[in-house]
DNA sequence: AATGAATGAGTCTTCATTCAT
DNA sequence: TATGAATGAAGACTCATTCAT
């Protein structure tokens, strides 16, 4: 809400969307190769094959592209996130486990999802953005095993939820850094948190 | 070994011991608050009461920096490991997970280890450096896996250990941003990590 | 007369006008606000409810704005100064420098008159098209001062109504910046005016 | 008092010290040559035979340059508006109208002081920063007033001060502007400052 | 050793103006 | 005519690193 908090400016013809999406798209592949920091807005508009003034037509700032791209990437994963939720209720934990897990492993997929982690360290107040969907998650898993077992607390529910939720996290990770190994780290995950998730269920 | 492998000068005398110190403990703490691309020599070098000058004097370059100061943080972190060996075999399952939790609590209020991971990706070799340390903490978590359960298979053991290691950052990551919810979270992946060593050792 | 010359585009509409009017109007108030250099082409479209395109379909250049709030204040201005020679003739010093002073309080009132000072050192040539009116006005005050003391030389009147013409410009000054002074300083430079004009007359 | 009310850095070394002056002077000549917004940083740079960086060692932005500017000129003015007054006590109104001009035209051989004027409408809070000055000097002409005659009240005198203050300004716009009639102007000011200093001081 | 000045390539961003629809 | 997208030269400013004292 500062005063210089301009947001990207929204395109109004047909050549303008397309302009956003290329310069969107070339912002995260160049994000995902060098950093927020090393990529510079020249290289970002060059890649788009836009002109760098173009650029900077749409987008105030790059600060601000790093925040349109994350806008970008939440809507997607809100959406994923909407469409589990629906399929998910009368589980077993083992399915549920899968079914996380899954998810995690199809929003990979999506090459704006890496380059958004790039963002983390470089935009300060992405952290605060990032908070409505990582409660929205969090809120949805706390649902799911509260309708697994009713009588679960709100209170305990949450806390399981947040775990749950920095655990998926470790998808992630394995499936970037470790990927000789990946298969039965996946399944070991899977694993853990069925154990874990039965564990709060049957509680 | 090459020519402009150039390290820290090691400072000759007591002054320069200290000199050291205080610009490792200044850097540290600006990587921590404004990030490694973001944190300026002259920064450091003010924050540590020395001239720029001073600086360049023991570091030759400030990538040089981080390294020196990912290897203080190593070197500190290996005493730690090396310590909770010691005491660790023939425990049950929570125990374990109670030991590597704590530890993980400890090895928090290092300062530099925050500030070590503001450097992940700013320093594109610094995840190399990194890799011993983290396949020493892998493979002591197998042989503490295997000393439990002689039986297991050391592929197993190692597989499991990658994903206790991902885990315990759970702890860092939930001691840092859910101050609020911590106590509670600590136990839940104490209780989670035991359910897993359980599962992995009784198996 | 060269090629270049392009003056502003006479619209040739209702539609046209209006919107010629608005976006001087727009470009006075901003050039007030933030200066002439400061003031962007955008800034003064939007702010006249038009396009970027729109202004340029009747200002060729951001100078040629400048010029053309400078016409249109000249032209009110030479409007009042006729106005005010109509009704001077015959009267003593200390009506005359009443009259000379409440023109100038008149004018002030013209919001095209403060925007027209903020062009003064932005557009170089702005001084050359000052001049003509500048000089009118020292005209019409040296002959008022004449046909008061015919005997005075011509050379002596204009110098007389140069510095009078000055110091009339002091009156814009203390309007603006000695607000809670206005009044008596209003009436002080009444005074010193009628000194100044009483002892040129009776020279 | 903002938080980027950075000022300029005091250089430590003799170096230093010529550098900042000479960067002050290459300024001061550009801006009265081509104003403020025109001016670059990298032109002064150029001027003073220094590189950029050389620049900004000293200058955090291009407005604290200019604010440097302004103190050196204040300061000096600070200096001579002091020895005048030492010298004005029991002088007849046209022996100060005489000195108060010859201030003026003075300190206009000072080269700051048209850089300065440059300035004016360029930087927004110059006009704050004037301010001390300003008063400074209206204080001065007050007090002389009153020494010439006690029984003037303090508000008279003020509000004479502020307008004879006002009126010297035009000696500035009359030696720039009107070279060919510089003489003559000059005279006539001092003859209309004679006759309103004796109208007030006879009150 | 210590200090602080010097360097300049490189970065983000601006803006008057032109063009295509 | 109206609109909004396109352009790119130019400008303020940064910062790791080197040098002179």
């Amino acid at each position: 809400m500062s005063i210089d908090d301009a947001a990207a400016k929204q395109p109004k013809r047909e050549r303008g969307k397309l302009r956003v999406a290329a310069l969107l798209d070339a912002a995260a592949a160049l994000f995902i190769e060098r950093g927020y920091e090393a990529t510079t807005t020249a290289a970002i508009a060059a890649r788009a094959g836009a002109s760098i003034g173009s650029l900077y037509q749409f987008f105030p700032s790059k600060e601000v592209m790093a925040e349109a791209l994350f806008a970008r990437y939440a809507e997607r994963t809100a959406l994923a996130v909407k469409d589990l939720m629906r399929r998910a209720p009368g589980r077993a934990p083992a399915q549920i486990a899968d079914m996380l897990v899954g998810l995690m492993l199809d929003r990979k997929s999506d090459p704006d999802r890496e380059a958004v982690l790039a963002l983390s360290d470089a935009i300060s107040n992405i952290a605060e953005r990032r908070k409505p969907l990582r409660e929205a998650v969090r809120r949805e898993i706390a649902a799911l095993l509260r309708s697994a077992n009713p009588r679960l607390t709100r209170r305990r529910a949450e806390i399981a939820a947040i775990l749950i939720a920095h655990t998926l996290k470790t998808v992630r990770a394995v499936a970037q850094a470790e990927e000789e190994n990946r298969k039965p780290l996946i399944a070991s995950i899977k694993r853990m948190l069925t154990l874990y998730i039965a564990d709060v269920v049957e509680a």
